[in-house]
DNA sequence: GGGTTGACCTGTG
DNA sequence: ACACAGGCCAACC
């Protein structure tokens, strides 16, 4: 297989990130994931760089392997993503959000930990 | 052509 | 919690 163009690539990142849903945080080594890209969270990143938020692509919804916003902290761009987050009934504790609750892969916490579960 | 720079991640100490 | 290293790779000096 020929390797995709950089363009199709583009369009793969932004068809995974329109699937994470309303209220799900997804990162962007999970985004970069399921795009088939194993290590490429800094081509997701690129990728939402310039799609400069404007198409009908949650981008909000992508942030850090920490939880936190990886925009510039108090920049314009940050403050927006947050509201947006808020306003879909994300819960910030600080800067971070946890991953635990609202990330839309909970798979290695929820099966390694299993708190009072069963 | 090379060096640096990121909306990054994972592992190690 | 922090620092550092290695990986990644298109875009930009």
């Amino acid at each position: 297989m020929l390797p995709p163009a950089p363009q199709e690539i583009d369009r793969r990142i932004y068809e995974v990130v329109a699937q994470v849903p309303r209220g799900r945080v997804a990162t962007y080594g999970e985004i970069a994931r399921r795009a088939g890209l194993p290590r490429g969270a800094r081509r997701v990143g690129r990728a939402l760089r310039t799609l400069a938020g404007h198409p009908p692509i949650p981008w909000h919804r992508v942030v850090n392997a920490e939880g936190r916003i990886a925009l510039a902290t108090g920049s314009d761009g940050a403050q927006r993503q947050r509201r947006l987050l808020i306003t879909e009934g994300i819960a910030f504790s600080g800067d971070r959000i946890d991953l635990r609750r609202f990330g839309w892969d909970r798979s290695l916490d929820e099966l390694l930990w299993c708190p009072g579960d069963r």
